[in-house]
DNA sequence: TTGTAAGCGTTATCAC
DNA sequence: GTGATAACGCTTACAA
């Protein structure tokens, strides 16, 4: 069995209250104590229970990290990120992923599941539908929400401005005399807000080129997958007018259109330019590499970590929306003819 | 502040006895009972406390999975397949990784960090060093070890047949026809058990086929990341005479080299054909597309978290080895001519 | 079948 | 500065 704080006290022939002292690094303990008491827990190879302390404390130095799937690159690059700025926070990270689940997204937010066990919930959700932020808001778990949605003042909130992001890489395509610019992502049923935002950029970005494009260019994706990207670049491949470049609203998507384009026997960016947003590694080392909007994903993490802990020691202090920086980054292919 | 069992005692007129069984499921309530507690629970939106319940039961239904980088794809790959193995099994999983630091390796398996927050460990380690083990031996924190290693009878142990694997690739480079095949992946230093084993099959392979081929084909790599992949392919590209196969010891590598195959312009599989290991989905998409030798993942983490719920219902059960399944999956990588 | 009470290993409130 | 001791919210003997 693992020696207590009792075992240590006795051993040393002090109280528990002063072997708490110096494990919790408390000032006012005196040397020869202190000496004393380390002695007993080297010897006894004494290391304080976690659960005890969460329960006296009500901390448990643990955040729980939502994404809807972690083998998504995008997801699993900001894991990365996360993980780091939280273990410079004292921060743990408990991954959940949602796998599309509405329902799943639903119980973690009531607690239905074992909540806390966390200090608080960053979460990278599917929906921004309201009423889910309501249901939580009656609970008090901190609550930090990361990537997406437009900011209402209830909750933090660590975001890209994400019409602008998809005007910039549409407007790079234009940049590059494209004129016949389809784009790969909108959600057809569901009020998602980032498939939203970024067919608005896309629009917008047409608009100010003065563009028109037939109605059909903007393709649907159910999730944002290789194999999404692919069927719907198919399905654009398919239409006369051909589209000349495809903007697709993840990395990933685009990943799976430039393999169409292929398999189509055509060529990126000859016959169809494309770019993403996110910019995963997989997009630098893809042939074409990929052109993409650069999301700072390292900065991301670190403030949503920094307005997580920010609000579990101030719960009621007002929310923040912090906008993450994004740069369009130019490769193979979007290359100019 | 959440309601806790004694306020739902105290509402339903019932002792904290029974509202505790109604809660756990005890058989013995009557039927009248359990209907007034279940209606105070709702009325209190009462949740159990899993942090107390944990110490007094000493269970915290948490795993801890331990990776060298979850944006690695075949971890993250692995991740996914690991939490929803574990939540079948009523677990959920805490990730964190090592970042290719042993010194944190070694603070995990001791217990220096916070352990006794999780059940058990699912270990995907850098380095089989047998002190590293030694070490944990002391400590009675159930492990199961991921992916590597030789099995020396003390940790239960999920890993494919890492000299197979590696002969299964090479054979399959030498039934197309080449015969100048190199590798990368090779550790130079270090007592890694996977880049060992799967040298040996290599050197296995090459003989079964009677190929000499030069010392340097044998590529190093430090990490198993596109960067280092891309690296050791130009390495060996600018030998003499040049490869005609590459086999990498991991598809991240295998991605990295079929770059550097292009930008020094060749072709694969042409000039080069190139297979790796792992079966990530981005070999699936990538151009060509990557032969590899895929693993089960899913079939892996089933067998790592159904092999530690059952360590940690018998901790002094024997251990055991359970190998996994790999086959070869030809691609465009390595069509023949 | 249900109630009472001890105790899991901490931290925190008192005294001294 | 240090020592008793009461919580934290739950499970579980032991009684009734």
């Amino acid at each position: 069995m693992p020696a207590t704080l009792r075992d240590v006290a006795d051993l040393a022939q002090v109280s528990v209250r002063t072997v708490s002292n110096v494990v919790s690094g408390y000032a006012h303990v005196s040397a020869r104590m202190r000496q004393r008491v380390q002695r007993a827990i080297e010897e006894l190879d004494y290391r304080p229970n976690p659960v005890a302390r969460t329960l006296r404390t009500g901390r448990t130095g643990m955040l729980a990290l939502v994404v809807p799937e972690i083998d998504v690159p995008y997801f699993s690059e900001l894991a990365r990120d996360v993980i780091d700025a939280a273990a410079e926070f004292g921060y743990r990270v408990m991954i959940d992923q949602t796998g599309h689940d509405h329902e799943r997204e639903r119980r973690l937010l009531m607690g239905d599941d074992r909540a806390m066990l966390f200090d608080g919930i960053l979460f990278s959700p599917l929906v921004t539908k309201s009423e889910l932020l309501d249901m939580h808001r009656s609970k008090h778990m901190p609550l930090v929400l990361l990537g997406e949605h437009e900011f209402d003042g209830r909750y933090d909130h660590v975001a890209i401005d994400n019409v602008r992001a998809a005007r910039d890489a549409v407007a790079h395509l234009v940049a590059i005399g494209r004129t016949r610019i389809a784009a790969i992502g909108a959600q057809p049923m569901e009020e998602y807000a980032t498939p939203l935002q970024r067919t608005a950029g896309y629009e917008t970005a047409l608009e100010e080129a003065g563009l028109e494009v037939p109605a059909e260019y903007a393709t649907p994706a159910a999730h944002y997958s290789r194999t999404d990207g692919y069927e719907a670049a198919r399905a654009l491949l398919a239409l006369s007018p051909r589209p000349d470049a495809i903007f697709c609203f993840s990395d990933l998507l685009a990943v799976g259109a430039m393999r169409a384009v292929f398999d189509a026997g055509l060529s990126v960016p000859e016959d169809v330019a494309v770019v993403g947003i996110d910019d995963i590694e997989e997009g630098r080392f893809s042939r074409p590499s990929l052109s993409t909007v650069s999301l700072d994903t390292p900065f991301i993490a670190r403030e949503a970590v920094r307005r997580i802990t920010a609000r579990i020691e101030e719960p009621d202090a007002p929310a923040e929306e912090v906008v993450a920086p994004h740069r369009l980054v130019a490769r193979e292919s979007t290359a100019e003819a």
